[in-house]
DNA sequence: TGTACATCAGTGAACGCGCGTTCACTGATGTAC
DNA sequence: TGTACATCAGTGAACGCGCGTTCACTGATGTAC
């Protein structure tokens, strides 16, 4: 496969692009994005990215193999802005401000898939179908976010604050799981009464109870 | 819409089925479970459902209106099967045996999406896209799993077990949520070293834990 | 400053595949007498 | 028990749409002298 860097990108062909075929994939990768935001992620056909781009389909063939390697493209550039979440819960969530710092890593989580949500939910999907390639950034996403929670785990078991019964991976993967899910979820909320906030409040204190055995004061 | 009984099937054209149809439907069911369980959620056309249940395309339209409806006949059969978890989840969590029955509960909820792991990824799926029949019977299943959960939330804030700053609903979809996401992958996490057993435990507890406001003894 | 040429960038139009869907028909099963 | 007829169940073959993909070409931009 040919690896594809962000501030790198080729033609089909192999060559270089100059500024204008620069400023060409750009808007060809715009137009895929609005469309990802207004339709499903299963309907995207060649045609209509390259109609919205204000181009031809014979045009997106010299920048792209097709439509999967665009959205792995756009996969890849949602994941570059990721916060780092993983430092944010190395940083403990015990004491007096640990409740705050959980909120504040919540929050970062939720503005993430407010900015991303639609190219994330298919990186997602691609993922859960099995394709190696989404499977990657998304490894590459959520591992160090689940190492760094696994570690706060041991910890709290080291210090006998969680019972040894728990799998500190397996509790890891669940508290990504919530995260992620209502970060995507979180207006369907709205017709239950939860608002926004709710969530991030709702969040970040089983996030603290989890990590630390116990109840934020 | 059409409305499908599982006990009342009948043909596109309005016919009540006999014994020897009847037996041709189950058969395209049944091949479509199996390719489903094959192969992507994406890939499922009416020619090779028809192969496969040694018949033609043209049969299938007898039965079928397209494939969602299909997909639809099959998400209504395994949301059926659903285990009773809101009534577990009403019988409380707390006591010595509260962490038991946690265990039995994600117990049927995995074995659940063990039994029907393509036919549910596939209404999630089908759902987050925003079809409003699969959405519907999303909700039947999930519903009342919630509310359950959010009962259990508010009781322990009237007992002051639970701080008031948790959202009850909230708190009811982070819940589900991993539980439903843990349930669909616990495959995937071998690769970290957590076993199934390990997964129900750890659930079991987190459960416990979020809904009790303290960790099981 | 102008001209010739090379390369870059873009596209209209067509081709063809896969697949959903339907039509006109055949064969199987049941029922009346 | 046999025959005629109605209805049920099933299908081969074709049609046509949507879409991915490519080809042969045009126009734009840069460079050499």
């Amino acid at each position: 496969m040919k690896r594809e860097r962000a501030d790198r990108p080729v033609a089909q062909s192999g060559r270089k692009l100059g500024p204008r075929a620069l400023k060409t994939r750009e808007r060809i990768l715009r137009a895929t994005s609005e469309l990802l935001a207004e339709r499903s992620v299963l309907d995207l056909p060649v045609v209509d990215i390259a109609r919205r781009a204000g181009t031809s389909p014979a045009t997106f063939y010299h920048y792209f193999k097709d439509v999967d390697e665009l959205a792995l493209a756009l996969a890849e550039r949602a994941s570059e802005e990721m916060p780092d979440v993983a430092a944010w819960i190395r940083a403990s969530m015990g004491g007096p401000d640990g409740l705050e710092r959980a909120r504040a890593l919540v929050d970062a989580f939720l503005e993430h898939w407010d900015r991303h949500h639609a190219i994330l939910t298919l990186r997602n999907m691609a993922a859960d179908r099995g394709d190696s390639r989404f499977l990657r950034i998304r490894q590459e996403n959520i591992g160090p976010v689940l190492s760094a929670l696994a570690s706060e785990i041991k910890r709290g078991q080291r210090e006998q604050r969680i019972s040894k019964e728990i799998h500190p991976f397996a509790a890891a993967a669940a508290l990504a799981s919530f995260l992620e899910r209502l970060s995507a979820h979180h207006r369907d909320l709205g017709a239950l009464g939860a608002t926004r906030e709710d969530i991030r409040e709702t969040c970040a204190r089983i996030l603290v109870q989890t990590l630390e055995g116990s109840a934020p004061a």
